[in-house]
DNA sequence: ACAAGACATTGACGAACGTCGATCTATCGT
DNA sequence: ACGATAGATCGACGTTCGTCAATGTCTTGT
């Protein structure tokens, strides 16, 4: 009682496992990069910074988000640490900037052409 | 004592807030797409899909995430909410495909051309 | 009608996260 | 050297998240 499985248009065999081609440490270096970008207060930093061109210091952006300052350090240190933002130090002040190659780099993870057919 | 602020190369007057033109439910709802995606298992989720063409159904996925059902269930369907999956019943199989749509507003956001000058 | 299978939902637990007040560090002007 | 200020770090708190076992729901075949 053989069965041609390839003539079955409905797959009674369904279930068997796709191969994923995404290490486990890829993918957690991806995600690692959404989970910075997974937070209103740091959503509206990269906003504001992509609109200013110019770096902003960390008093700069703590009025419009309206959190306290080491909450606001600790967002920037996120997105530093994604390697979303750069910093640089400008004598007392801390000045923070878009780091565009980051950036795009996140972007092209989402970027569907020239990925399958 | 007066003091010509503009002719200063170095702001003393820093610390002048800048305006933010995300609204504040703007920085959330975008916030919730990332978060969606701030998962290993979710960004190789999305990656299955984005390589199978084809929507796959959930014990396809079980496997090669290395999860239990009611696990993968649960990432499914915060994928689905976030807009990014869509979902699909055949029979007893559900079967997830990518939202195309969905992924490129998530990419949109991180499009730096045309913002800024 | 019934049993089996695919998937969703619930409840519980530990880990990670966002937030703040308090404190520490470093830089500048006097 | 000192006081003032910008920013980072620390410690603690409540909340959210990822995970699983157990259970529920719905569809299919008998």
């Amino acid at each position: 009682m053989n069965i041609d499985l390839s003539s079955m248009m409905v797959p009674a065999d369904c279930c068997r496992p796709i191969d994923d081609e995404l290490t486990a440490s890829d993918a957690e270096a991806t995600a690692a990069v959404f989970k910075a970008l997974a937070d209103p207060a740091r959503v509206r930093i990269v906003s504001m910074l992509a609109r200013s061109e110019e770096p902003a210091c960390v008093c700069e952006l703590i009025p419009p988000l309206g959190l306290s300052q080491p909450t606001v350090s600790h967002h920037l240190k996120k997105l530093v640490q994604a390697g979303l933002l750069t910093r640089e130090q400008r004598g007392v002040w801390a000045y923070y900037g878009l780091d565009r190659e980051g950036i795009e780099r996140a972007a092209s993870v989402l970027d569907l052409k020239g990925v399958a057919a």
